[in-house]
RNA sequence: GGACUCGUAGCUCAGUUGGUUAGAGCAUUCGGCUUACAUCCGAAGGGUCGGAGGUUCGAGUCCUCUCGAGUCCACCA
């Protein structure tokens, strides 16, 4: 053996050995019916990006509980896979098109999907081949892809499922609409920001007695053309006399009456509002409430319509300075609040303001019907089915729960599942708004009606882009063409990537093995970082609850967010970015692994830096010193195998009753998914006790070699869920000493401190 | 506005149901190439565990208040 450890070298042929042995492979060995099943779904990252340093994380942390749970002989199962990612892979597509000075709207659906599959294609196997080289010990033949054929059709299944159940729904409902990417998003998918932005307080005059004014305070006056209406609040003792008022609107001087509504807050600005009910949530929510109009004001792409007169075409911004300007000419302007200060939703994507728009969209409904999904999720937690480990996020979960609303799985991009939903088109032509490519390349907008025209329905259908139908048209539900297709317009819509993302553990487990599903849900522990409980692991505990009635896994494990040693958040600007793979090369994917894992926290971010990464490094160096040290002196002293079991009786000796200490307080601490405290206990008792004491202790005859030896492999046991590629490299040479017999450490059996088996 | 987390050695962090002189890595000082390892060994310095009060035989650990840092959520025009 060498004296020091080329993990270059060494970490690949351990690779190639626990692949020809299958160990990730649960079919490969036997098992009987009592035995206990462990499994984790691994959270499949992007299929076409590399990884990051928080998929090593993952890693670390899943393949340390995955090889301990198959050392102690359970039915154990890693599954992998990868994700679509709808809106990230599309973005990601498009900044490539425009490169290339192309965008999504130089191609019909089906061309635009071909090219993104194609370019996924590409790079799918990157972050695979990256997990791998970090020692996951998942089961790669059970490997899934959410775009899996298998896995489509069962997310099409419960979405049918859900909609037949009453569960899913189409509505018109103002959605946060991003402009720039062109499709809406949850309300998880925004961000909120603080801004200074003018709050100009307008004048309004009065039908009867138009030399009086009222006036309002708002942000937005762009669309105020399309406004029908003012509110007060109806117990406003200075302001309930003005409901059943007529004002003019004052850009075109249509009449608007004045209504009450508990709404408005008369403290604020003047206590007179404004409604907007297609571009304001509340006003929307009021005016559905007393019936009024919804009246658009701005197109998807953040345009003035038509109905603007003059400002139509403009976009928002442009529009405001033009009212502004025109509102002060008619002197209708009482003042402006320059410094007003607001809170603003942008698109967590690209940043831009989010604009909420009226669209007809699919929901999934969470807090009634015939399975109320956020009471199941709280059942699981308050039974105790489903544990939360991850400093207070159960509390923040619930607190999230207590306040969720419908689920809005619709997204107006082409990188997804289609919905499979088909409008009727006979009788509803004038309702049915279409955007399709000509083979010419020219684009053309229009209702059916207008559009079949001059155009057959093949033609359309064949260069379709979207669809928009109105929330009144029938739908039918069906995953292939309906059989009298001329009659059916196809849904361009598709779904939300967290829609098929939240039956994840389901769908993986049955489009697998015919039993998995039976063998292996629910699962034993969902591993992810706490950035994505609410929209992956919430998501999950909901449809896996309405799918199977139980629980999708019994634990969570969050993990934080690893942040450099000066524990700064890690970004490309600050150029602290960690790449893991650049570690594995300098110091070994055991080095990477441990560093991140030892003295973690489940919720608690992680600081780390190359000064870590050395220090699990050295143990490697370590782990490989004190054994060559240990096979020499066995070697010396002929010892083989079968004087190398652990004693049956330890009692008598207080290296035996240490040894066994540490053995049970590491699986103790493994048990309760305390990680980096069972990696912390063990590196002190290897290196602190097993090498600073016990080896100087055999080197001056006061601890037998052969003690030593029994020793160092209980402790190769410990260690190696957390650096399995040195210490498997050792048990081999062990094996060639003769002085193991097991094929691989991997599959050998975890240390009892009653080995009487 | 609501909720959550953190504040322990110079730095980054552990500390498992409250239980003896509070730990690790890195950094610092001193001494060592001792026949596994200098990617090492031995020794040393350094903490009134943010602050105040309380519960307890006993609190870094539980409770209350308070100061500081950060995160999540929320429709105030």
């Amino acid at each position: 053996m060498d004296s020091k450890y080329t993990y270059t070298e060494i970490e690949p042929k351990i690779l190639q050995l626990w692949d020809t042995l299958q160990i990730a492979n649960p079919d490969a060995r036997k098992r009987t019916k009592s035995t206990k099943s462990f499994s984790i779904i691994m959270p499949p990252p992007n299929a076409n990006d590399p990884i990051h340093i928080g998929h090593a994380m993952f890693v670390a942390i899943e393949d340390t509980l995955t090889r301990y749970h198959r050392m102690l002989g359970e039915d154990t199962l890693w599954l992998p896979g990868t994700d679509h990612a709808g809106i990230e892979t599309q973005y990601v597509f498009e900044k490539k098109l425009a490169k290339q000075k192309q965008s999504r709207f130089d191609f019909d659906r089906e061309t635009l999907y071909q090219k993104i599959f194609e370019y996924v294609q590409e790079n799918s196997d990157i972050a695979v081949s990256q997990i791998k080289r970090l020692g996951a010990s998942a089961d790669w033949t059970r490997f899934k892809f959410t775009l899996d054929e298998d896995v489509v059709s069962n997310v099409l299944e419960t979405f049918k499922s859900l909609h037949k159940n009453g569960l899913v729904y189409r509505d018109l409902q103002l959605v946060n609409y991003c402009t720039k990417c062109g499709t809406s998003y949850s309300d998880l998918e925004i961000n909120h920001e603080d801004r200074t932005t003018p709050l100009y307080y307008i004048k309004y005059r009065f039908q009867d007695t138009p030399q009086k004014t009222i006036s309002i305070a708002t942000v937005r006056p762009e669309p105020i053309f399309a406004d029908t209406h003012l509110a007060v609040h109806p117990n406003d003792h200075d302001k309930k006399h003005l409901i059943g008022k007529v004002v003019l609107n004052p850009l075109t001087d249509q009449p608007m009456p004045i209504i009450g509504d508990s709404f408005v807050d008369p403290e604020f600005g003047t206590g007179v509002v404004k409604l907007t009910p297609a571009h304001d949530p509340n006003d929307f929510a009021v005016a559905k409430a007393h019936n009024l109009p919804i009246v658009p004001a701005i197109s998807n792409r953040g345009k003035i319509l038509e109905n603007g007169g003059k400002y139509a075409g403009l976009s928002a911004t442009k529009a405001r300075e033009q009212v502004i300007i025109d509102l002060q000419k008619k002197q209708l302007i009482e003042k402006i609040d320059e410094k007003y200060s607001n809170r603003i939703s942008t698109c967590y994507r690209c940043g831009r303001v989010i604009e909420p728009l009226p669209l007809p969209q699919f929901f999934v409904r969470v807090k009634s019907g015939k399975q109320n999904l956020v009471k199941n999720i709280e059942k699981m937690l308050d039974d105790n089915d489903t544990s939360i480990h991850g400093a207070g996020r159960e509390k923040i979960l619930r607190n999230w729960l207590s306040s969720l609303k419908d689920w809005n799985i619709s997204r107006q991009i082409v990188w997804g599942i289609r919905i499979p939903v088909w409008y009727k088109i006979d009788g509803y032509e004038d309702q049915i708004t279409a955007t399709f490519l000509e083979k010419s390349g020219k684009t053309n907008t229009g209702t059916l009606a207008e559009l079949l025209k001059n155009h057959t329905l093949e033609e359309i259908k064949a260069g379709l882009q979207t669809t928009t139908a109105e929330a009144a048209v029938p739908y039918i539900l069906s995953i292939t063409p309906p059989t009298e297709a001329q009659h059916y317009f196809p849904e361009t819509d598709t779904f939300d990537t967290w829609f098929s993302s939240s039956q994840w553990p389901v769908v993986t487990l049955q489009t697998n093995q015919p039993d998995d599903f039976k063998r292996f849900y629910p699962t034993t522990v969902m591993e992810t970082g706490y950035d994505i409980l609410l929209f992956w692991v919430m998501r999950m505990m909901l449809m896996g609850s309405y799918l199977t009635d139980t629980t999708p896994f019994k634990h969570v494990y969050l993990h934080g967010l690893i942040r450099d040693d000066k524990g700064q958040k890690m970004s490309k600007s600050k150029g602290n970015v960690i790449n893991p793979l650049t570690v594995v090369d300098e110091f070994g994917a055991d080095a990477l692994r441990m560093a991140l894992v030892i003295r973690s926290t489940p919720g608690i971010d992680k600081s780390i830096g190359k000064s870590d990464f050395k220090a699990a490094r050295n143990l490697t160096n370590k782990v490989w010193n004190a054994s060559r040290f240990i096979i020499s002196r066995s070697q010396d002293q002929s010892l083989s195998h079968t004087d190398l079991a652990l004693p049956a009786d330890t009692q008598e000796s207080e290296f035996f009753t240490q040894l066994n200490q540490t053995i049970t307080d590491v699986s103790t601490q493994l048990d309760k998914l305390q990680i980096g405290l069972a990696a912390d206990t063990l590196y002190s008792a290897f290196w602190h006790w097993y090498c600073d004491e016990c080896i100087e202790h055999v080197k001056l005859n006061k601890l037998s070699t052969q003690e030593a030896a029994i020793g160092l492999i209980q402790f190769l046991k410990l260690l190696h869920p957390f650096t399995p590629f040195v210490t498997e490299a050792v048990w081999q040479e062990l094996r060639a000493a003769n002085l193991v017999t097991d094929d691989c450490l991997a599959l050998s059996t975890w240390p009892t401190t009653n080995p009487t088996d």
